[in-house]
DNA sequence: ATTTATCTTGCAAACGTTTGCGGGAACGAT
DNA sequence: ATCGTTCCCGCAAACGTTTGCAAGATAAAT
């Protein structure tokens, strides 16, 4: 079965192929009958607009670009699915890659996109992405860039983020009040800005009650439950004495938590932890894990919508909008 | 910046276009030198050829769509992964749509992705599906199409899956030989065809070892935590004897789970308990849950890889592959 | 009756490629 | 000198749309 094409309607009503395109955009040019007879023809044979033909002419789709270091991860797929929510109620498709967290792929992907024509992009940058090059290139073209979570500092477009300094802050601030005197923090790669900002409020916080920052039990690494169990391995090995973790992520808590668990220690009672991102997994471990809420959902979902606007305004040089969600800090067993 | 296209290229050699289309696609027709010359001047200017127009010309896209219930989801979201893996590296982008376990969207994105003139489709079926007539049109255009996990029974396409009724067989089985004796099950939705075979896996391992099946410890539902929860809620409530729970997926496991833990009851000295999937959830509780391994990511890979088979071969007319892959039970402490 | 304005429509180019067909050049064979 | 091949290459159509421009028809104004 061949696709109806606006030619069909045109061969059907013995009238022009510009007089049916003209009708089925609701030109002023055309007589309301015509129209009324083209929409009629339209629908009986069921004829949808091609768009490759119209990404051809207007030299842009209605599909948005989405890179994100790891699908399967359960923060990038839950933003994923708020992107996909609101492309869809725009008529948008989403085009999703992955970076795996490589530099290289991550400028493969966003070229790529850039030549399927999308009408913009949203991106969460790869732990190993040092530079924004490859975004400026779309500027050139004229296609809408957005940021959310893991920005690119360099590039100035619009972001959709959380304030990690203050969240972490009030994340070890929590743990002071709470008593705990020698807490450590196991982070992440400190070129990713959420993780040095996270380091950042981690200070603060200390020096805001005038502990000392200890350096002694600050580890970075990456982002991943080994990372976390490495990190503990490392403190139980040395006999570091804590009473506290502050981990940069969720899976870092978690590897973190194994390995106390495997000490032979209690949470919290020898060591208290709390991880960043609530994972539904920080709720379901016994004891569940303190943690703080990052709304990646709506993280998704905002960032789309930010980024259909900017589509419909054509990208016009306009003031990058920097959207700073609200993160909650959720108290739970282990602290 | 402009897009380069073959026109600069022709210009700026002063032959046609046709030639340097032809030389860029290695045409044996093609002078070498020219070829040479080509290729030198395409490298130089940066020329990518114009997906959209090839699109068009050829009336199709190195696309590939694909739909899910929900893209958040742990098994869809890593199976994607896989999939974006597969077809990254044969030059194809994924289009991700998700139906929200609605059968009019699920619908919708079809057709969507239909008329995107995509290579080919890959589909896990939402729950309230009836029938693949949407399916069947894809056929009438030539667009192949490749499920994974929850299949469409009525449309005869490549699948890949898993013996969701000997696995289930096999881990009911397992908790009989393990000694326990009145083994409930949470059950899915029974029109979807994991959920009935998995239903009749343990139908066979009761009846195979000369058990009753006992329908007032039998519940279905969806599948979801909360549906596990209430499902336990109820036999609490009624206070039913039982010893087990064979739970249709891990999230409704994980629901039952919380609900067991909330009664006070011990897991699995109280009741024994066996999910199915694999969530990575199902290690990090505490006991950790016992369950199927069902590889998720292998699975996505695998559709990928037999759906690009199907592109290259232009779909020709050729019997659907069905391949099960290899699942594992998974025994931890909670039985 | 002629001009002018208003409405409605069609022609054709353009977006970037691929491809069937035809044709010129060079060469060897007759 | 003529013919047949072989080797390269270009013309133009096609994919489905949009859109600037022109033009025909009708109505209104002079």
């Amino acid at each position: 079965m061949k696709h109806k094409t606006i030619i069909d309607i045109a061969k059907e009503l013995k009238i022009s192929v510009s007089t049916v395109s003209r009708a089925l955009n609701n030109h002023p040019d055309i007589h309301e009958n015509t129209k009324l007879l083209v929409n009629k023809v339209a629908k009986r044979i069921g004829y949808v607009p091609n768009p490759i033909a119209l990404g051809l002419r207007k030299n842009r789709t209605s599909t948005i670009g989405v890179i994100v270091p790891e699908i399967k991860h359960d923060f990038f797929s839950s933003a994923i699915s708020g992107i996909e929510e609101i492309a869809y109620h725009s008529g948008f498709t989403i085009i999703v890659c992955q970076s795996n967290e490589s530099y290289d792929r991550e400028v493969i992907n966003t070229r790529a996109l850039m030549h399927h024509r999308v009408a913009g992009i949203i991106v969460s940058i790869s732990q190993t992405t040092k530079n924004g090059n490859h975004f400026k290139e779309l500027n050139k073209h004229g296609i809408p860039l957005v940021f959310f979570d893991r920005v690119c500092h360099d590039v100035n477009v619009s972001k959709v983020i959380i304030d990690d300094r203050k969240s972490a802050f009030n994340a070890v601030n929590y743990l002071i009040k709470k008593g705990y005197k020698r807490i450590a923090h196991f982070g992440g790669p400190q070129e990713l800005d959420i993780c040095s900002k996270r380091f950042a409020g981690y200070k603060d916080a200390l020096e805001c009650e005038g502990m000392a920052v200890d350096k002694s039990i600050i580890y970075f690494g990456g982002l991943h439950e080994e990372d976390g169990y490495s990190a503990m391995d490392k403190i139980i090995k040395k006999r570091k004495s804590i009473d506290a973790v502050f981990a940069v992520n969720d899976p870092v808590a978690i590897g973190a938590y194994q390995r106390i668990k495997e000490a032979g220690l209690k949470i919290p009672k020898d060591i208290g932890i709390v991880g960043f991102s609530n994972n539904k997994i920080t709720l379901l471990v016994e004891p569940p894990i303190t943690t703080v809420n990052q709304p990646s959902f709506s993280m998704g979902k905002r960032a789309a919508e930010i980024l259909i606007e900017l589509i419909n305004k054509n990208n016009i040089k306009i003031e990058p909008i920097v959207e700073v969600l609200d993160t909650e800090l959720i108290i739970r067993k282990s602290t």
